[in-house]
DNA sequence: AGCACGCCGACT
DNA sequence: GTCGGCGTGCTC
């Protein structure tokens, strides 16, 4: 007797197969299980989507044969499987390649019978040593957010999301949510999510120190930095249920967890929660969803599954969220240990540098640079931004108009003077530099503008004079992508930091993110007014997300934090960003913004999607955006009437390794109409994909609620 | 995406 | 006369 299956495999984005295919099995097979079936010439993985009554009208002998079944491993569940389907509908992507990337690629390459190898291998740990963890006293205000998220648990289950100053102890409400967890059902877990790779291993730690008393390897982490081996245990761990708490990045959404109770997403502001490849998901969103349907499909006894976004700045459509009472709102404004005499909450007070009343094309004003000479003097640390990487962002000639520019992009090749390489930081083509100007010969080609390796440069003369309390000279250190790019580095260099080794730190907005830095009272911020007048809408919340994180820097040390400052050099001193900085009021900044947002119909009072194409030429690129857009038009697609397609443009960087990219922007005041509209519009995409004119289209996307425009 | 088949240049 | 270049096309 046979079965007729719709098995989902990896097909391509652009593959013709975007649903599940059918497939025989002697065996019934249930939704959800990992079976390995024949591909045109090869074997691969596949999950179960359905059982079909009969072979759907597929003429019986193209269908073939399952291959074999992985059956050491319990069927991904009916939760997976949704929030699978419903990123997929979504995010306009198949199905397969969906479920396909939300699984451990080693699963992929693993024969039935190395699986149930790897199975056997896997030791159960029974030890339950006592729990020694020493609990340390929460802060009123965290007593507080805790007693709310956990008053809500068994009515509305609305996500909460907890607004909470840098340094006021989010983290601890994390654990005690968790604990409260854990304990409360010896099944239940837990996944947590931070932004990005470099932020798990302390967080692991502190996860792992609380929760020892669960046994060994209860608390895995699951993120890209891992080796296919560790990814692979660690899925295992939490598909089984073995692991009590998963730690991970974005990626982690799609952790198969029976018994899921609590998602906790930390810094849910931070862009890098939207994948900015193939399916172009935000795990943020994905996680609220996820929370929604855990909740919906289990009998659960022990209460729903919950989410708890936290951020010190908020993203403007979770803020939105809680204003009109969708999500819960927990306030966590004062920093733990606040001396009441500092700034409010203890934080840093925020000097505005206004550059237009300083000298003329100066990159550290006299006041800032006497401030940071003070703080070297008195033997504290000061560390300083800018968010450019390299020693100039352009070479120029100054006889004829040569400039830096990369052969291969329409950007500049950066100037590196540590390895006298000029480099494109968007395609990677490095050359030396040049004695004399490639153009007219000149010798004199000069640096124009500054990155961090000249800032690091400029202030190691500025602060020769300056010595250290011991007598010796500042020592100043820069930590950016090119001084981490050694494996480790990163860890090294802030380790020199945190032992004091270093008087003033200069970097991009990599030191801005979650590194404690105890013995920084200055911190500063060169040169930031690009963003307030950017076309990208985003540019100020991303920009005042920045400065905060960075304010949070400075003397997280209480005792040091009333006399910490936060220094913004800018020729707009009165732009309410920085008022709003002033005061560190974010509530304030979000007001404005939503006002603006609001008024232009932005998000989250409107939704978008980009519609991306490369190919050799714009004109091909654009025309077809165009021609996809005009065939929308003529053949009236559902959702049209409410829908709003730009005519496409080049992308702010037009052309990047010689392929020149194109983009269009549509928008609709409602979420519905935008996704029955794009849903629709896809068959004609790739149908106008197949016309002659467009043959030399490298490729197109859709980005469904981008980031960045 | 893989991995075919398929039709034109430099090698034993 | 073959080995192999990567150009199109299919995968239940």
């Amino acid at each position: 007797m046979s079965h007729w299956l719709q098995i989902v495999v990896a097909t391509p984005a652009h593959s013709a197969i975007a649903g599940p295919l059918t497939y025989r099995s002697a065996l019934l097979l249930r939704p959800g299980t990992l079976v390995r079936v024949p591909f045109g010439r090869r074997e691969v993985l596949g999950v179960v989507w359905q059982v079909l009554p009969d072979s759907g009208g597929m003429p019986e002998a193209s269908i073939r044969d399952i291959a074999g079944v992985l059956d050491g491993l319990a069927p991904l569940s009916s939760t997976w499987r949704r929030l699978v389907a419903f990123t997929a509908g979504y995010y306009q992507r198949s199905l397969g390649e969906v479920a396909l990337a939300a699984l451990p690629p080693q699963l992929r390459d693993l024969t039935t019978l190395q699986l149930t190898r790897r199975l056997k291998r896997t030791v159960v740990d029974t030890s339950h040593p006592q729990d020694t963890t020493d609990l340390i006293a929460l802060s009123a205000q965290q007593a507080c957010a805790i007693a709310e998220f956990d008053a809500e648990t068994s009515e509305k289950q609305r996500p909460a999301l907890l607004f909470g100053a840098t340094g006021s102890g989010k983290t601890e409400v994390y654990l005690r949510a968790a604990a409260k967890v854990l304990e409360q059902d010896p099944e239940a877990q837990v996944l947590v999510m931070v932004p990005e790779i470099n932020l798990t291993p302390q967080l692991q730690a502190r996860f792992e120190a609380r929760f020892a008393h669960l046994g060994r390897e209860r608390v895995v982490p699951m993120h890209s930095g891992l080796t296919p081996a560790q990814r692979l245990k660690g899925w295992l761990a939490a598909h089984s249920g073995q692991a009590r708490l998963v730690l991970g990045t974005r990626m982690a959404v799609f952790a198969s967890m029976p018994n899921l109770r609590l998602l906790v997403v930390d810094e849910e502001h931070d862009p890098s929660y939207k994948q900015q490849e193939g399916a172009r998901y935000s795990a943020r969103d994905l996680a609220v969803y996820r929370a929604r349907l855990e909740t919906r499909d289990r009998e659960h006894p022990h209460g729903a599954c919950r989410v708890l976004l936290g951020s010190a700045t908020p993203s403007l459509e979770s803020w939105q969220a809680t204003i009109v009472g969708r999500y819960q709102r927990l306030n966590m404004n004062e920093r733990i240990g606040a001396s009441p005499a500092g700034q409010p909450g203890g934080l840093p007070t925020v000097r505005r540098v206004d550059m237009n009343h300083q000298p003329k094309h100066c990159v550290i004003a006299p006041p800032l640079l006497a401030a940071i000479g003070e703080r070297v003097a008195r033997g504290e640390q000061s560390m300083i931004f800018l968010n450019r990487r390299g020693y100039a962002p352009v070479l120029a000639c100054h006889d004829c108009d040569w400039k830096s520019d990369c052969p291969h992009c329409s950007a500049y090749r950066v100037f590196h003077k540590i390895d006298r390489t000029l480099r494109c930081h968007h395609c990677g083509f490095t050359e030396r530099v040049p004695r004399a100007c490639p153009s007219c010969g000149n010798i004199d080609i000069a640096p124009v503008g500054r990155g961090t390796e000249r800032l690091e440069e400029h202030l190691a003369e500025l602060l020769a004079n300056v010595t250290r309390p011991d007598g010796g000279p500042v020592r100043i250190a820069r930590i950016d992508a090119d001084s981490t790019r050694l494996k480790g580095s990163l860890e090294s260099q802030l380790a020199s930091v945190h032992a004091g080794e270093v008087d003033v730190l200069v970097g991009t907005q990599m030191i801005a993110k979650g590194h404690d830095f105890r013995h920084i009272t200055l911190v500063a911020a060169i040169n930031t007014d690009s963003a307030l007048f950017s076309s990208d809408f985003r540019a100020p919340e991303r920009l005042f997300s920045l400065l905060m994180q960075a304010a949070g820097r400075a003397g997280r040390d209480a005792q040091r934090s009333a006399a910490s400052e936060m220094w913004v050099q800018t020729f707009h001193p009165d732009h309410p960003l920085f008022e709003a900085l002033k005061r560190h009021d974010y509530p304030d900044f979000a007001e404005q913004q939503l006002a603006e947002r609001q008024a232009a119909g932005l998000s989250p009072f409107g939704f978008s999607a980009l519609i991306r194409a490369d190919a050799k030429t714009q004109e091909v690129a654009q025309g077809f955006l165009n021609a996809a857009a005009e065939a929308a038009q003529t053949q009236q697609l559902p959702g049209h009437a409410h829908v709003m397609a730009y005519p496409a443009v080049p992308m702010t960087i037009q052309r990047v390794a010689n392929i020149e990219r194109a983009q269009m922007l549509v928008e609709s005041p409602s979420r519905k109409a935008l996704q029955g509209f794009l849903a629709a519009w896809q068959p004609l995409l790739f149908e106008t994909r197949r016309q002659a004119e467009f043959k030399s289209l490298v490729r197109w996307a859709i980005d469904v609620d981008p980031i960045a425009i």
